[in-house]
DNA sequence: TTCATATAATTAACCAGTTAGTTAGATTAT
DNA sequence: ATAATCTAACTAACTGGTTAATTATATGAA
């Protein structure tokens, strides 16, 4: 065992990193068939899909092939393995809400407003994405060995600096009056908490209610109240 | 095959049922060996820990059996299948919250006050066993066909009464002029999360800050913010 | 008191189905 | 041709669940 070639190429994103003289032309994609951009995001939607429903244990490979309308092996020539795979998940769902929160938490805003657009870039990021908190529920609380590794990683790369650039807002805000004084390792915290628990708990809320909780009409609804519950809670 | 006896006995507590003639004494249990309700009672608490860590498809019987000292095959005598051993988990931890909340719910303090005690008990509950909210997180999200099934009868049988004395403080707290209006399909999920993440996300903190999350001391802080940050957003 | 019997509690060993991951080859654009 | 892209079929390992046997306790008839 273990003699095999096939291994995984990790750096799949290049496009036309002219590497050894081989490529020449304006021609941007060499030995294509198919179109592999589009497998390699076809394989990640899925995944998506597949971890948020099942969790990272009760995921299964066949199936996310499967939903992505491709051979199971082709998994493990774009991702080592289905750990890789979830890592994959991890960072695309990360950089997603990052790219779309730090611009407003590095703008020159003053702290209240600041704070109003956050929530409000926040919750409509996820209001987009509502499978997205499923999908990392299920792994941000195992400590244990491997998981922990994984968050770790994911924690540093993206939550720190958001927890940073949020501390900064609410020392300033604080500071100038504007603001209860709240520790942000309670505030943050349980920001996300509202933000992400509603559409976590979604699914079971549409068997108690009858109204649809994620309907148009009640996400705008329900964007106002965070916004509003939160600023209650925090302005003076 | 299919001879067997053994068929899983789901009625397990009753101790002194007196059924048909045949017993007729006082006396209370037959035929035992060892200590039985230990032995539920170790598979059970086993269970907790491995479905918290692992999520209900990541858990292996093999490991709980390990964890409380018994043979694999004993789980399966006293219950059904890994999907009952989960379910009765599930009933251990919301029966365990209700206790704790419903009386305070159906005591005779007024709005504020109760409001206050419900989050406090709420809080208390978590805080005392916070691999809790781990074990439901993994599982209420997931709509699909059976999970749905299953956390559908645990949300009738507990969160249905919850929300709906819950619901009622809010109402009169609004009419008394007391609470701020709000919709409680808005605010009771609010509240979970706020209590609830703190304590899912407490390993990923960890490593992120240098604070203990759940120390001691740390936990009264959390416990004041909570009801501070709560009182601030729905008390006039 | 004692011994046969029923029954509850427990276990070692096993099995069948599942699943992550592999391999050896096919296909296609250049 | 050749490297990139893709696939059907396979396998090694794992895991939920079963079985048949075993041990301890209580009961009650002789």
């Amino acid at each position: 065992m273990k003699v095999s070639a096939t291994a995984h190429r990790p750096d799949r994103s290049r496009r036309s990193a002219g590497r050894g003289g081989a490529s020449r032309s304006g021609t941007h994609r060499l030995g294509t068939r198919g179109r592999p951009e589009e497998s390699r995001a076809a394989i990640l939607k899925a995944a998506v899909a597949e971890f948020a429903e099942h969790g990272i244990a009760g995921a299964r490979t066949d199936a996310i092939a499967r939903a992505a309308h491709v051979n199971k092996a082709l998994l493990y020539y774009y991702f080592k393995d289905k750990d890789a795979l979830y890592e994959a998940v991890l960072d695309h769902v990360f950089s997603g809400l990052r790219a779309r929160v730090m611009p407003v938490l590095e703008s020159k805003l003053p702290p209240r407003r600041k704070m109003l657009e956050y929530l409000g870039a926040y919750f409509d990021y996820i209001a987009a994405n509502p499978r997205f908190p499923r999908v990392v529920q299920g792994e941000w609380m195992r400590s244990g060995a491997n998981g922990s590794a994984r968050m770790q990683r994911v924690a540093r790369k993206y939550f720190r600096p958001i927890f940073g650039k949020l501390a900064q807002v609410l020392r300033e805000g604080i500071e100038a009056g504007e603001f209860r004084p709240v520790n942000p390792m309670d505030f943050v915290p349980s920001v996300v908490g509202v933000i992400i628990f509603y559409f976590s708990a979604a699914p079971l809320m549409k068997t108690l209610m009858k109204l649809e909780p994620l309907s148009e009409k009640r996400i705008r609804e329900r964007r106002a109240f965070v916004l509003d519950f939160i600023s209650a809670a925090l302005f003076r």
